[in-house]
DNA sequence: AAGCTGTCGATTATCGATAATCGTCCCGTG
DNA sequence: CACGGGACGATTATCGATAATCGACAGCTT
């Protein structure tokens, strides 16, 4: 699967080129849901062969972006709310376990929590969510990681959040639910962190996941 | 040489069929952790080309089977006892939360259940364990498949629980552990599940992974 | 002898072309 | 007019061949 670090120069492999750009055009909307992916259009237009361009597909699809069927193409999933919240609340139970894995909380972990909670801030204040999320997933992806156990970080990493969170923001901000509330339930998190609280934190997690989670729920209210 | 087995059924895709013989042979120990897999000369072996191979094995990678690095090759991945305690936990998580999902209980899941349940105990007592494991997977999948919630149900299919299983069970037996054990614990917990007693449920699940679990301690006492 | 450099063999990544498959449209039939 | 049968176009799956990359080793320099 796609790892969360990319390398910024030179690609030596075409179609890790290739799925970067596709993803990329999926999240920003070039790509809505539907789309048929066809491999010797793309071929054409990235001035390839089909073969790293169905390479790039397969990646998606294992993630899935995309979904394809026999003969029959690749298309771009879309966002359903049912299947977001369902992987909401798979993330919950993963981050709430590693919560308690992690204790007791080190330092190091603290500091690099409380680095990325402060461009989230810094972001939010600047109004650039982009910034926000960048910065929010890596702070939950940190303590995923600091349980320790690779199969949490490796299924986190597969859901995909960078998109899901994305689609989740553009929700809420439709809701008209401020970020600001989000950053202060990670700093409230953090708090208990600090603390070794691992109820206090566990319990943290779970509310602030349940409020992004709400973000799919049928009527659009957080009750 | 060719391989026969190509004629066996009139497959539509090359590479689904190259992939379930790969992982058969991954399984059944032709290919020992570490076994390079050459694209080419898999490509002679069941005469076709490099193509399907390739698909056949990113699949592979996708699913954690085997891993690979660029220009360097595709190469079996081994098991890993610590990685394999991290799996059982996630496991673990998604089954308890499953049965807390599932309820209340419906009739044809408990029929389902328990004809499964049926045909372990028959395994059991044949010492079949290949059909005995066979059976307990399509148990627990139906617990998690019941949860209603699809991303548990694509995350538990993620985690090959049908090569974990075995591994795990290879070691139960060389421990001296009855799987008969394993069958009056799935007999409690269907006894659990009839009564629609969603804590007792919960808590024979976790029971039971746990004791498949202690094959991969470190000591691979039961304590 | 240690270090550097260039070449070679093995293997993967990509190419350009062909075969297989699916959906559709046209046509004849009732 | 509804309906099945085949030809066609579009697209994917696979092929056979080539280019790119890596690891190792030999030869040269010091």
């Amino acid at each position: 699967m796609s790892q969360p670090a990319a390398k910024a120069v030179k690609r030596v492999c075409m179609r890790d080129h290739i799925r970067d750009i596709l993803v990329g055009r999926i999240l920003d909307g070039t790509y809505p849901a539907g789309t048929q992916l066809k491999e010797l259009y793309l071929a054409r237009e990235f001035d390839v062969s089909q073969a790293p361009i169905r390479e790039a597909l397969r990646e998606l699809e294992g993630s899935g972006l995309v979904s394809s069927e026999r003969f029959r193409g690749t298309r771009v999933r879309g966002a359903d709310f049912a299947e977001m919240r369902e992987s909401y609340e798979l993330r919950m139970m993963l981050e709430m376990r590693s919560v308690a894995l992690a204790a007791p909380y080190k330092p190091d972990l603290l500091a690099d929590l409380a680095g990325y909670l402060r461009e989230m801030d810094t972001a939010v204040k600047a109004d650039d969510s982009e910034a926000y999320i960048d910065n929010a997933l890596r702070f939950h992806r940190r303590l995923v990681e600091s349980s320790g156990n690779r199969t949490f970080l490796a299924v986190w990493d597969s859901l995909l959040w960078d998109i899901r969170g994305r689609i989740a923001l553009r929700r809420l901000a439709e809701m008209g639910k401020s970020l600001k509330t989000l950053v202060s339930m990670h700093k409230a998190l953090l708090g208990r962190l600090r603390a070794q609280d691992v109820a206090g934190a566990t319990e943290r997690v779970q509310a602030l996941l349940a409020r992004v989670s709400s973000a799919f729920d049928q009527n659009g209210a957080t009750r």
